[in-house]
Order: C-alpha cells, then sequence, then structure tokens
DNA sequence: TAAAGGGAACCCGGAAAAGG
DNA sequence: CCTTTTCCGGGTTCCCTTTA
C-alpha cells in the first residue's frame, strides 16, 4: 500500500541484528529506529544523520520538550551495548550509536555510526529484517521491541517459530537472573505483554507454546502468525484476551460452552466451536474491555 | 520546582494444580 | 497423598506527566 506519509518509512537490519542481546530501553530503542529509518537501501556508506531536536522528540512520542532529558537520554544510548555474534563465531561488542553532537544552539543533534555495523545496516541482500517505522515507533515494552524484530525476521520462513530454554530467552531478552524469577511473572509481564501489544499495534501475532521438564517449564516456542487484515487482528486480538484471562473464569465459559471433558479444556485445539462460542461470550460480557489503551495520537495507517 | 496523579513493573504469599 | 511449581490478586515501588 504505497502511501507517502512520512512515517511510512522503512527500517532494515540484518538478522543476526534482530536477534542480538541489547539492553537498551525502550526510549532509547526509539531513536535507533528513527535513525535506521533515515538510511536508503541503496546507501554504500553511513552518512551524518541529522535531526532537529523538535522533531527527535517529537518522533519518539515523549510528552516533555525537555532537552537536557534527550541529552540524558542520548549519553545513557552511548552506554549501551549491542553484542552481536560474529561469522567465525566470534562476539562483536558495540554500541549502538557511535557519536551525538548537538549543535550550539541545541536546535538539532547529529548521529554516527560505527563502520563495524555496516554489515547490519548497508548493502543489505538477504538475511535481513525489514519492518515499518511507524508500527515500531508506538511499542511501549522492550520485550515487544524485541520479540517484534524477531518475529518480523523469520515470518517468512517456511516454518515461522523458533525454541528456546528459558535461560536462552532470558539471555536474549537481557532479562537479569534477579528479574522475574517466578516463570509465571515472567509469563505475564514479558511474552503476554508483548503478545497483547504485537496484536494490537502490529501485523504480527505471537503464540507461545510451553514445553516442560516435569513441571518445570523449560522451553518456550514462539510461532510467528502474519496479521494480514482487520478480521485476521480481531480474531487474534479477542483469541488472546480470551486465553489471558484467568483460569476460572475461562474454563467456566468453555464449560458453558458446551466444552467437553476437563482434560481438553487447556487444550486449544480441542472444542474450537465451543471456544468460539466462549470467545464470543466473554466478549459479550465485557471481559475484554477491562483496559489497554491505545497511545492513538496521530492517524492510525489504516492497513488497507 | 514541587507535589500529586497514574500507570506499569515488580514482588509476595496463599491457593490451586500438576506431576510423581 | 506429598512436593514442587504455577496461578493470580493485591500491595509497593518507581518513573513519568500533569497540575498547581
Amino acid at each position: 500500500m504505497p502511501r507517502k506519509d512520512p512515517k511510512k518509512y522503512l527500517i532494515r537490519q540484518s538478522n543476526t541484528l534482530s536477534f542480538s542481546r541489547h539492553n537498551l530501553n525502550a526510549l532509547e530503542k526509539r531513536i535507533v529506529y528513527l535513525l535506521i529509518s533515515r538510511i536508503k537501501p541503496d546507501d554504500i556508506n553511513f552518512q551524518e544523520y541529522s535531526f532537529t531536536v523538535r522533531e527527535l522528540l517529537a518522533g519518539i512520542e515523549i510528552g516533555s520538550d525537555n532537552h537536557s532529558y534527550l541529552r540524558d537520554t542520548t549519553e545513557s544510548l552511548l552506554s549501551k551495548v549491542y553484542q552481536i555474534p560474529t561469522e567465525d563465531g566470534g562476539l562483536l561488542q558495540i554500541s549502538p550509536i557511535s557519536s551525538a553532537e548537538y549543535d550550539k544552539n541545541n536546535t538539532t543533534v547529529s548521529f554516527s555510526f560505527d563502520p563495524k555495523m555496516r554489515p547490519h545496516y548497508l548493502e543489505l541482500k538477504q538475511n535481513y529484517t525489514q519492518f515499518q517505522l511507524n508500527i515500531v515507533i508506538g511499542l511501549k515494552s522492550v520485550y515487544s521491541q524485541k520479540l517484534y524484530e524477531m518475529a518480523k525476521s523469520i515470518a517468512n520462513k517456511g516454518d515461522p517459530s523458533v525454541r528456546h530454554s528459558l535461560a536462552e530467552w532470558r539471555y536474549l531478552l537481557f532479562i537479569e537472573p534477579e528479574e522475574y524469577k517466578l516463570y509465571a511473572d515472567m509469563k505475564r509481564y514479558v511474552f503476554q505483554t508483548a503478545q497483547r501489544e504485537l496484536d494490537e499495534k502490529t501485523d504480527i501475532h505471537l503464540e507461545f507454546k510451553e514445553e516442560k521438564a516435569g513441571k518445570r517449564v523449560n522451553w518456550l516456542w514462539m510461532e510467528v502468525h502474519k496479521i494480514d487484515s482487520e478480521e485476521t487482528r480481531q480474531a487474534w486480538t479477542k483469541q488472546t484476551k480470551f486465553n489471558q484471562l484467568p483460569k476460572k473464569v475461562r474454563e467456566g465459559l468453555l464449560l458453558n460452552s458446551g466444552a467437553t471433558g476437563k482434560h481438553s479444556l487447556g487444550d486449544v485445539s480441542a472444542n474450537a466451536a465451543a471456544r468460539q462460542k466462549a470467545i464470543a461470550e466473554a466478549e459479550g460480557m465485557g471481559l475484554f474491555d477491562k483496559k489497554f489503551d491505545q497511545p492513538g495520537q496521530d492517524d492510525d495507517p489504516a492497513e488497507e
């Protein structure tokens, strides 16, 4: 859908980068998104990328126009690190930008990149990830950002899914050992939050499948589904919200709708008809309206 | 510039469920 | 059954925004 919306800039980066571990917060990542979106597909080398402070603040959608706040953020950005696996099996540790320079009136900022970032942003021919700036710029959770990038990098594969141990997920998502010590918390605050946010704002739906060792969840599959229409979005959104209702509520609705066998209640594939009925029921009861406000400022892309 | 408001992130603990 | 793990409500903290 070609439209000349300036916010429809594309972001391209290597798949390797999409799966790289980093500790940028959501705001810092937004700045990087804006920068990358300025790179043109046929650029051979990095340029200096200049922004007015005003457009940058507007671009990352923070309410304040506090200049020192922006300086703090770019300063912090320079101290952050991407851990990028190299082709020979080594590891490149590199800052997402190499400099941020403010002019004397503090009205513009220019950014530059380390040349070693070239293979991840320039002359990309294959094994790269592409997505729209206007889709990712509105994501609030760093985990939504990271999972979305991973999802987009595999979305076109024959089998768009990936399986990692929880330890690997923690590594990739930069979750420290002392964070989310309980898997249940990691589930609801990392994976389910991202699942809801992506359903709502992006062209990707994520399905997660747990795999246990004994009663402990040890591996997690992430399946990527494309959202290509409003209907698809609605369907996935409702399913996600239904699955995230408290178990008691969910199972009650399922039984009411004619699902059989307590055993199969947790099985998404079983009782498909009853499931649809239960979802409609839950929606009718207003159980889905709890919250999730859209940051719905600027015009909605209104896909197709 | 400070205080108040609001919301997300995080932790805790009892109840429930799962696995053996 | 008993133990381990998960579920989940609710409380606290933290950060950012708004308001005074």
